[in-house]
DNA sequence: TTTGTTGCAAAACGTTTGCAGCCTC
DNA sequence: GAGGCTGCAAACGTTTTGCAACAAA
């Protein structure tokens, strides 16, 4: 069933998580909140830190310290994808989908199937209880691929 | 116990390796190659160096050259955690497995599954080829969820 | 009022780089 | 002998930390 994704929904949900963990509410966390889900795509500490200038200010350290909540949260997840930079994506609202990783280029694109996602998601654990995944598929893009075959 | 002729196995490997892209054939090299193939488990750089440090001396640069072929050549894979430190693990002989990561503690245990693996393996890109892939199942260990338990 | 959170800057950390000398080819 | 590779140390870029001031509860 399709999912009611608003930012409301998803600051309804930060604030609870907040209220059960005793942390304080305060704006620069909702800023960088708000920020997050109403851009798409992938970003790092850096780009967001700088995105935010424009509309709040708010330091890198409170950047770190907002990414760790909403990891805990489970409102983003980390990725790192063979780089020392950290990814973050935004994961309410967000289809699950997997990542396929050029070894060459290091470009990421995104994709999903109901096997594989099915698969996973009924395995259990006797001493795990899982709550989320993600899958790396590492290989070459058509782009790198062609550029090999050029030089052999 | 892991078989013998692994380690035979893998230096013929790496040596063609070496040849086809015209890089150097140096002990240092093979030095840390056997180490690697010699001992079990996840291991990150500065492991690798300080162990390496009583068998053959390398410098921690060569590490990071030596580890990079390695990915290169298909021998190891590299693995993030979450973490900022990097962690391989070597790939011959070491049969397809999973990732199972306590976001609580940080610890990873391994896991095998036939039906993810079937379903990861069978899919098919017109864009990508895919070479590999690594599966992180998140979630709590029964050790972190008993202590969360007793908090409450 | 209490104490968690902020911004700032400095520190820490893993990793990469520059370079002189060495050694593989 | 040429030039790729090594060790060393310094540099780098990301993330974390210490601390005084601030503000949420």
């Amino acid at each position: 069933m399709k999912e009611d994704y608003s930012l409301d929904t998803v600051k309804k949900i930060f604030t609870q998580f907040l209220a059960e963990r005793k942390h304080r509410k305060t704006p620069e966390r909702y800023a960088i909140l708000e920020h997050i889900f109403s851009h798409e795509g992938h970003f790092n500490a850096e780009l967001l830190y700088n995105a935010m200038q424009k509309e709040y200010r708010v330091s890198l350290a409170t950047v770190y310290n907002t990414l760790e909540l909403l990891l805990d949260s489970r409102l983003i997840v980390k990725h790192q994808f063979g780089e020392q930079v950290a990814q973050y994506e935004k994961t309410f609202g967000n289809t699950m989908h997997n990542h396929m990783v050029c070894t060459k280029c290091g470009k990421v694109k995104e994709f999903s199937d109901k096997k594989i996602r099915a698969a996973i998601q009924s395995k259990r654990f006797v001493h795990f209880e899982s709550t989320h995944y993600s899958l790396y598929l590492y290989g070459v893009c058509s782009k790198c691929k062609a550029e090999l075959n050029k030089k052999q």
